[in-house]
Order: C-alpha cells, then structure tokens, then sequence
DNA sequence: CATGCATATTTTACGAGTAAAACACCTGCT
DNA sequence: AGCAGGTGTTTTACTCGTAAAATATGCATG
C-alpha cells in the first residue's frame, strides 16, 4: 500500500463506526468511535494492552476527519492538499526551490512532485527556470498568481481550521500541541532522519 | 483530492521538511519540522494566527509518520493497512458482516471494500455467504485462517505501536488519548454522523 | 400483480501515487 | 582527456481508490 490517495484507513487495527441505535432523547455518552472500537477488541482479547490503539487509532482518525473537512477550503480554490503544500513551501520560504527540495519539504517523492508542477505550470502558478551551472536542476518559484492564490487562501484556511478545533478550548489546543510536538520529535529522529 | 492511497499529505499548507545543520555536539533544540514551519510561515505573515496549525499540521505529520511505521508489521504478514483493518473489523465484532457493513466499519467506500474483499477471498482468509432472504445481501465471515492471521498479528502489532509511542511518558499518552478523544467526538459530530 | 422507487453490491473509467528504470548531466580519478 | 560512479529529474508500468453507472433485488402501492 502505497495508497495514492484518499480515503485514508484509521490505523492499527482500529477503524469503527459506531451504530448505537438508541432513538430516544438523553446523551449516548458513548465516546468517540475509537473507544467503542477499543472496547470491542477488549471483550475479544482482555489480555491485549490496548493503550496504543488509543493513542495512535485516534491520531489516524483525526487525521482523516481533518483532512476531509480541511479539503473543503482547498477544493473551493480548485487546489488539492499535496498541491496547496508545494505551492506553500514556496510561498513560505521565500526562495526558488528544486523539484528535489520540494519533494524533501512536501514529504512527497519525486515523481509525484514532478507531476504536480506540471499541473501546476500547465495552471500558470508556477514557473521554472534551468539552473545556469548545472543542467541537471530546476528552480521553480511562484508566479505572480500563485502567490496571490496562496496568500488568498491562507487565513480562509486558517480560520477554517480554527473553527474545526473549536471544540478543544485554547489550553487543551495548548496540550495537544505540545504532546503531539514531542511525539514527533520522537517519530522523525526515529523514523525520518537515522542519520547519525 | 480523493487520493486514492498512501502518502497522506501533512496538512494545512504544513508540510516541511528540516534541514539545520549542525553537526557538532549540544541539542539543537530544533523541535519538530512541523514547529520549523510554522515558524517560516510567521516570518512572511506575522499577522496570521498560526495556531490551528502546531495542531493540525502535527496530527497529520504523526499520522503519516506512524502509518509508515506501523506498516511494517503489517507488511511483514503481506497485509496493507485497510487488509487488516477489514480483517479486524470481522474479528472484534465476532460476526459475520455484509460488505456494506464493513465499509460503514472501516469507513471506506463499498468499491473498496469489494475489491478488498475478493483479493482477501482468494487468499482464503475471508469467505462469503449469500442471505437467505435477501438476496442482494452477502454475509462475509473469517475463515480459521484469517481468524489465526489476525490473532497472530494483533500483538505484534501492538507492542510494535507501543515501542513507537514510548517517546511519550504513560502520562503523557493517557493525556493524548483524552484530548484527540474529545476533538475526535466534536469531529465525528460535526462531519461524520450529522444524521439528526 | 405490475410499476416505481429504494437499497446492496459490483463494474467501469479514470486519476493520482509509487517504485524502479531511464535519462541527463556533473565530478573526481587516473 | 576519458571514464566510473553519483546525483537530480523524469518516465514507465502498475496498483489502488474513487465516483458514478450498472446490476440485481426487495418492497410498497395502486
């Protein structure tokens, strides 16, 4: 699985839908769909520590609700994700990069990247430009509108996500973001950057 | 964007890669790549509100990051994530499922879960049974096989997942858990189930 | 009991990503 | 100079997922 795209699976085993039918009024309190997913596996395996799949089916959960709900700015400009986040390395460094540099800063392999700047030349957000030294490499920089396009959706973006959080108040955000930054810190020393 | 598999975008124009270099001894005290980001994007817009994205972006960074490792237990087997997460529907829930069903329980579409379905069939892990009564309707069960192939696999799985989380301190994990569980039970409210 | 609409599943056509091979070009060595 | 090997980028062949159409039933109604 290399998945190209969507639709991405939960994780580790733990990926439910809920389908409490209770009809009537009064809270379910039932949770989230992880949990009652946990539970399931519990009744089957009581012997089985169960707490990763808290942690890391409700991460993959997220992620796939977020980005559902987050494409909606995005298709609205006629952009995908991956596409948003080229141009956004771009826009945010300031510089012209290679397609290399945007495959390391979009975390998307090179022939992807090379797709995506043919659509997106092809569109007029992008531009490039030989290297004059070395023939092998490109530079590709921000036309004009592409930077207009950036800069337009951004805060529609932002604003978006901050609506979507909305329902963890500002210090749970505080928490989320600070656990979650120190989980990285652990996945990309591990996973990402063995290079030592 | 409807991707059709794997490489899941990081998120919300957050997606970057590090690249300090420094080579000589003292903690860099870099942070994530995802706090690196942020800041390029602070630079150029000062006056954005840039906190849904240490949130978002890192949920999605986690993600990708965890998917990536968690699917080395699972490949080992010859599975792919959503093999397994099919798989593993029909084990916790101890029935029998119509495809349907499975795709409402690993929330992918019915195309999906068909082609899953016949592939699983042909390796024998899964076999499928017509409904008595209505016809339209299969009921699909694992086979002793596939029941072994996830029992078998459950506990790598997990305590592969749990060597991944150990950067994070029980605590810290329990925290975790506790707040994606209540941004998941808003998501899931908002974009999932709007069924009321 | 025929008609029409709802539901369950599969099929079709297509888009996007990947891995690995192919290119094109540099660079250090002899 | 000439060549061996490395790096940057694109191409190729293929997989997998999706959306929408097609298929096959079931059910309620007149």
């Amino acid at each position: 699985m290399t998945a190209a795209n969507g639709h991405r699976a939960v994780g580790a085993g733990v990926a439910g839908g809920e389908s409490h039918g209770d009809g009537t009024a009064g809270r379910p309190v039932a949770g989230d769909t992880v949990a009652a997913v946990v539970r399931q596996w519990r009744t089957v395996h009581p012997d089985l520590d169960t707490g990763p799949m808290e942690v890391i089916g409700r991460i993959n959960r997220c992620a796939a609700l977020l980005q559902q709900a987050e494409d909606a700015p995005l298709r609205h400009a006629g952009l995908t994700r991956p596409e948003f986040d080229l141009l956004g390395a771009l826009r945010r460094t300031g510089l012209e990069l290679t397609p290399g540099e945007l495959a390391r800063e979009t975390f998307s392999s090179g022939a992807a990247v090379t797709k995506r700047l043919k659509q997106l030349t092809e569109r007029g957000l992008v531009d490039r430009r030989g290297d004059a030294r070395d023939r092998r490499v490109a530079h590709v920089r921000l036309t004009d509108t592409g930077r207009a396009l950036v800069d337009g959706i951004l805060p529609e973006q932002l604003s978006y996500e901050k609506a979507v959080l909305s329902g963890v108040d500002g210090t749970g955000q505080r928490e989320l973001a600070v656990l979650l930054g120190d989980l990285l810190v652990q996945l990309e020393g591990r996973l990402s950057a063995p290079r030592a």
